[in-house]
DNA sequence: AATAAAAGTGTGTGCGTACACACTTTTATA
DNA sequence: TATAAAAGTGTGTACGCACACACTTTTATT
């Protein structure tokens, strides 16, 4: 059943030499003979060692500084949870000699983002974690983090080849096709769709193209045939917003539901009600406070939960897999697309059991 | 910032004892002048002191031995997730000292439970965990764990007052609401609806009661009215079963939608299928691989998802807050319930991040 | 008042690892 | 071949805590 548990002591009792010795194999801190290199990394291999973390932790007094760089939650407040999430697996790691030091930008204004991810990159941290919104300006901080060897996680918004650690977030493409069979189902006969993007300029928004992507793609692999329009609105100006909106919905014949690509579903909500629209469906992103306003009414159906808390726990702790404990981190992590509708909503209020110690496993 | 950390020196220090004294009453072991234990206890609180698990565990070479009581998955493959959850759990705590043993039973087979039920209890564990799925069965073991002070955690079959540390599971009332906001959201017009209970019990499963029972609530605060039908169908006899289901699949007019309230929700996609009635629409539970074979060709259009591997990680997890860490437990532990459809499928089965050291927080 | 028992307190070691340092052996250089 | 440099190896301490043990002071008993 359980075999005893190897230690360092253990492999140099076997190896005959003293437990430095294995340690330098074990760290590749050099100055050992090749031959007992050997010898030992084989002993090492055969036993399956595995170092005990918690005495690990204890006996190194280095310290990790990592950087988070995401928009400030009190101009948007989806970027509460990612935030939460930052400080949930921050507080675990503090005694493993993890600080994180958080960089906000406002998610409007680039020139923002910019100056303070020139603040994170002077402060030299060892980690580095964002969400890169904004491409353009963020391709040179990327590729110097990346000449400098700093290890950075994104999320919420991929950006390939860049070198980055990871990327944690969900797969744009496949929510909206999820989005689709969502409309799909309730839907008897075929009809007309309207897809908004709200709030994000396409150009630096790949991720909403590629949710408008995947609707499409869904429903022209359906035998009927439904008639998909795309908009997109700006809340900065409710004037326009309103009318750009309002001419959609009067001039799309038989228009029975509406695709919100961002975390902005309620403003469409608002109005439609305001518009006593109530028989067009609406499925959107997030379940932040004004979304369920609405799922609560009824006027949004479901909601598509990309797991933010989630995606800034995960992040932080993926810096700290490799960081810190050494271990191969994935590549991409996509988060499951949680199908949100009021009889289930309260059960992804709670908080996530989340923690620290799958590396032990 | 980042005040620096307390230790028990520190307060050793601060109060003019020796480290000795301060453990003593950090752990009650007594033996400590009351003015003291007073003095010492004050600087405690308000140093907010946090030990240092790490230290702890390293320290201590206390051993835990856990139980874990479930059936057997070879006999049902919706057991496989809990115990993977389980052996989850188990490797992530073993550095802490804890092992877990498991006893499997037959979920066909009372006595069989009985008798596991009996092996474990003479094992003595620490702590138990099992899944009860016999109601009157399990009565007299919880009766008297609870008299030796073993704690045990309840999964997946919710028993109330019989003082189980807590319980980990779905909430199968609202599981059922939520199975009937489904099909209707995908129904513009009233139907008829079955609800069929599989291979359980219904005396000994008052879960699938409560599952009948939101549905049916879901329904009756519709303004529509819907014809509900419930039938129990066993699969160890498949003439009974198919002729049972074809009977009521032909009395029931406008029969539109099965509500299956048991992970077999696949058996009832193979008859239909047979008899080519694929317009009826199929809703079950659990991401057993039989199901999502018809998921993947359509026949069921959604599954609940249990969570059931997170259920027996979260038990074990359960037992070593509480008796490892000295956490306070919660009672109940709902899960979310994960609506599960083709497209988000994939995100649900790439096995999820969990981990150890929240307690860290 | 002498002595035993009990209560209270301090010291020291070990848990498994990291890492600095001291030491020994080999190799390079004159 | 002497000697310095480099390479290789072993030893010891610290990390924060648990816990056994030794020790000191107080209280109870005769």
């Amino acid at each position: 059943m359980d075999q005893k548990i190897i230690r360092i002591k253990d492999i140099a009792l076997k190896a005959k030499v003293s437990p430095g010795t294995v340690d330098r194999v074990i760290h590749n801190r050099g100055k050992v003979a090749e031959k007992v290199r050997i010898r030992i990394q084989k002993i090492i291999d055969e036993s399956n060692y595995e170092p005990n973390l918690m005495a690990r932790a204890l006996g190194s007094k280095k310290q990790y500084r990592f950087a988070a760089l995401i928009p400030d939650h009190q101009v948007d407040s989806y970027w509460l949870a990612p935030k939460t999430g930052i400080e949930k697996a921050a507080a675990e790691l503090k005694q493993f000699g993890v600080s994180v030091q958080q960089f906000i930008f406002n998610p409007y204004d680039a020139k923002d983002f910019v100056r303070k991810a020139e603040e994170l990159t002077a402060a030299r941290p060892e980690g580095i974690f964002l969400s890169p919104i904004f491409y353009h300006e963020v391709l040179p901080f990327l590729a110097q983090w990346h000449d400098s060897s700093v290890p950075f996680v994104l999320f919420n918004t991929e950006i390939s080849d860049h070198g980055p650690l990871s990327y944690i977030g969900q797969d744009s493409y496949q929510s909206g096709k999820l989005a689709g069979k969502l409309m799909h189902y309730g839907q008897s006969e075929p009809c007309s769709i309207l897809i908004a993007h709200i709030d994000e300029k396409i150009d630096n928004a790949a991720h909403l193209l590629k949710k408008e992507e995947g609707l499409r793609d869904y429903f022209s692999q359906q035998q009927d045939v439904f008639g998909i329009t795309t908009i997109e609105l700006d809340s900065s100006d409710p004037e326009g917003f309103n009318s750009r909106l309002a001419d959609a919905v009067n001039g799309i014949a038989d228009l029975r539901h509406i695709f919100v690509t961002t975390s902005k579903a309620h403003l469409v909500a608002a109005e439609l009600e305001r518009r006593q629209l109530g028989d067009i469906r609406i499925i959107g992103y997030d379940l932040v406070p004004a979304n369920l306003h609405y799922l609560e009414k009824g006027s949004i159906g479901f909601l598509i939960n990309q797991n933010p808390e989630r995606q800034g726990y995960l992040g932080i702790r993926q810096l700290a897999d490799f960081l810190v404990f050494r271990k191969a981190v994935s590549k991409t992590k996509f988060l499951p697309l949680d199908i949100i509708t009021l009889e289930n909503l309260r059960y992804y209020l709670e908080e996530d059991v989340m923690n620290v110690a799958e590396k032990l496993a």
